[in-house]
DNA sequence: CGCTGTGAATTATTTCACAGCA
DNA sequence: TGCTGTGAAATAATTCACAGCG
């Protein structure tokens, strides 16, 4: 067995990673090369001391009195989340959105490549997107055994969704980002994180609802500081 | 004085609440009428007594020794999450990726209705996507002040993201729902969620980096590698 | 008896605040 | 001097475990 002594990354930070790094490749490309906790933190939206306690888990990268370097930070923070490797990544379900996403300038960023396109309708199959061909779902398995990919996105419709995630668990699929509605459950060595818009919107309906309530009632009390969420990621993954 | 009883709901409970809603209406649909929170917490994919902690902050809706009404859960989550009243949303962006939320089933749900799409391409404005007529930018303001909306979806390109969001809120927004693929600042009062597909995909190959490693330092078998041979595990220093 | 509702315990996450180094 | 890295404290979220009711 080997010992606990692997530091656990809590996913609270490992959460904010992307965003870190997303505010220094902003940095960089004006030409900021230090940058301080201070400065960092309030660009990504968090508290300096929380910036700090976050990078630390990934080891000293600043330097006491200045700052942090950005490009060393920028590499850093670029090898831990995937970074340096070019990704494979297959893709479930080529509806609109399906569609949308795949030809979409985040998603083929410089890390990730979607290698396969798989649908069942007959109407979409055979069409190009994105420079690929959609294949067949029925070919599943032989893509996913073809390409090695690890991770999967899932974009079809909600009644899909669940056999579609057993069927690429099955064939060795460990991530899986799930845009349908609907949630999935997966065996425990598999993460899966959900992107759910009709969700997000009930959230955002909740908090105003609140507004009216509070404003209503309140006379005496200054306004609810409805903490605005910044960046919102609803991770579920399934526990035994 | 209203007494200190205002229970302050966690927002991790808020978050979870439409996942609970989404497996009950999908009990409902099965002719369920009642259920434990075992039951129901095993389809929200949470623990028994997490499920339980959360609708109480909202009252005893469950019968000891029985469980929950499925229709009364469904009828209190859904007030609660902002059902009962059609919400008035204004796109703006109306790209690919607008266009497939736009159309989107999950956004046109029962509780909200898209009233205005707005975009600043001369190709788009003008055009129709899911029954409305993209307007210009420039009309932004009218149109919240003609549809009163108070919730916006966000869909432009990173570098508009943040002009548009203050527009929305000097126009009197005061929740967003940012797709674009960078953070945006907002005074305190409005609360905003972002959903970015890249991040998610970081967070993902984050795992899959650590699992390598994982794997690599348990089994002294190296995985196969993905695809370019090249370093993949050049992730593998951050054991502080 | 079985299951909810919840105080208490536990665990996770964030913030404070300051020692220590460049 | 100024800013990082981090113990210690504070806060938030989750789980345990069981009293209490239908």
């Amino acid at each position: 067995m080997t010992g606990p002594d692997e530091q656990q990354i809590p996913e609270a930070t490992i959460a904010r990673l992307p965003g870190y790094l997303r505010v220094l490749n902003d940095f960089q490309a004006a030409g900021v090369t230090r940058v301080s906790s201070t400065d960092l933190a309030e660009a990504a939206g968090v508290q300096p001391a929380l910036l700090r306690r976050d990078l630390s888990y990934f080891g000293s990268y600043g330097t006491r009195g200045v700052g942090y370097e950005v490009p060393l930070l920028v590499r850093e923070i670029g090898l831990t989340t995937g970074g340096g490797t070019v990704w494979p990544v297959i893709m479930i379900g080529v509806g609109n959105l399906g569609r949308a996403l795949a030809t979409h300038g985040g998603l083929l960023q410089q890390d990730f490549k979607i290698v396969a396109l798989v649908d069942v309708d007959p109407a979409v199959v055979g069409s190009t997107v994105g420079r690929r061909v959609v294949q067949h779902v029925d070919r599943l398995e032989e893509l996913v055994a073809q390409y090695q990919p690890r991770i999967a996105i899932v974009a079809t419709p909600a009644h899909a969704a669940q056999a579609t995630c057993d069927r690429l668990v099955d064939a060795g699929i460990t991530s899986i980002l799930n845009f349908a509605p609907t949630g999935v459950v997966a065996p425990a060595h598999v993460t899966v994180r959900a992107v759910d818009l009709s969700q997000e919107l009930r959230i955002l309906a909740f908090h105003e609802a609140r507004r009216v309530v509070a404003s209503e009632s309140a006379t005496a009390q200054p306004v609810q500081p409805v903490q605005s969420a910044q960046s919102a990621q609803s991770a579920q993954e399934y526990v035994p």
